[in-house]
DNA sequence: TGCGATTAAATCGTGCACGATGTAATATGT
DNA sequence: ACATATTACATCGTGCACGATTTAATCGCA
């Protein structure tokens, strides 16, 4: 049941990133976010989407606490007004930087190598791709 | 970002699930409980979260749910009134049955071949290991 | 026997994750 | 130009997932 692992490791790493993501007021997803804003600089709701793999509905409430909590601006944009931007603003760019430390500490709880880490997330990776195709497949088929 | 893939890969595991499960008005939590019961056979709440690393804060719910909707039996056991003891009903147990074509699609999402499969379930099986027994480290340093 | 400690579930509050839908702004075609 | 379609984001309802706490039953032990 690869799918059972998958979820199961899921679990495992979101409960150990709470753990040492708990003395920052951060939850794992909010921690994903930074790190994306950090590396990809400041971008509209639906890029962060896209590199998160998220959608509006998800990341609209999310992102307001984030903002609620000083770590991110958020401006609709001047030439389309429907979109809106988000930045880190000087402490969320602070905070992201300090957080540099939690996943060293996260690849040290993994007891694997480097090498090891490397080819299994590139396995995920492509596994998951797999699986976005196979789903938007069969979301294309029910609406046509 | 091994985690990130973790992440992403149970999201996309999640959705195409909740593709294949919802002509059975199942969520795929729902369905990795009926898949435990089918294989474990009737067990107690601790039980059935030690399979699915869950506790009861998360499946007492997802039981009642599971209830109201006649796939599971929730009794109170008679030597030792603290334990529920959690069965599949008839219905249940035939959905089990009907569902079980699910997995195989399911495989032949992820395009990859049975071998790699198995080589990726066991390596993530031994991080989420690996991952829980760090987590654990780190309550218990808490506690003490 | 009886009382404090432990255990198994349940409850509560918060925060994702997602399908479905709504709203407002922009793009497109005639 | 203007109605229609599309797009970007927001809203709503449901169901996990989890930390913290509660409740009730059982255990341990003097």
């Amino acid at each position: 049941m690869i799918c059972f692992s998958v979820y199961a490791a899921g679990l495992a790493f979101n409960r150990l990133y709470q753990s040492l993501l708990n003395g920052f007021d951060l939850t794992y997803p909010q921690f994903l976010v930074l790190v994306a804003l950090q590396q990809g600089g400041a971008m509209n709701v639906g890029a962060l989407g896209e590199a998160l793999f998220l959608e509006s509905n998800t990341l609209t409430p999310l992102l307001k606490r984030m903002e609620a909590s000083g770590l991110v601006s958020r401006q609709r944009d001047k030439m389309d007004e429907r979109v809106v931007q988000i930045a880190l603003t000087k402490p969320g760019a602070k905070l992201a930087n300090t957080i540099g430390c939690v996943p060293p500490q996260v690849l040290n709880a993994t007891h694997m190598s480097l090498r090891e880490v490397v080819a299994l997330t590139a396995n995920l990776n492509s596994l998951a791709d797999n699986l976005r195709q196979h789903t938007n497949g069969l979301r294309d088929a029910n609406i046509s």
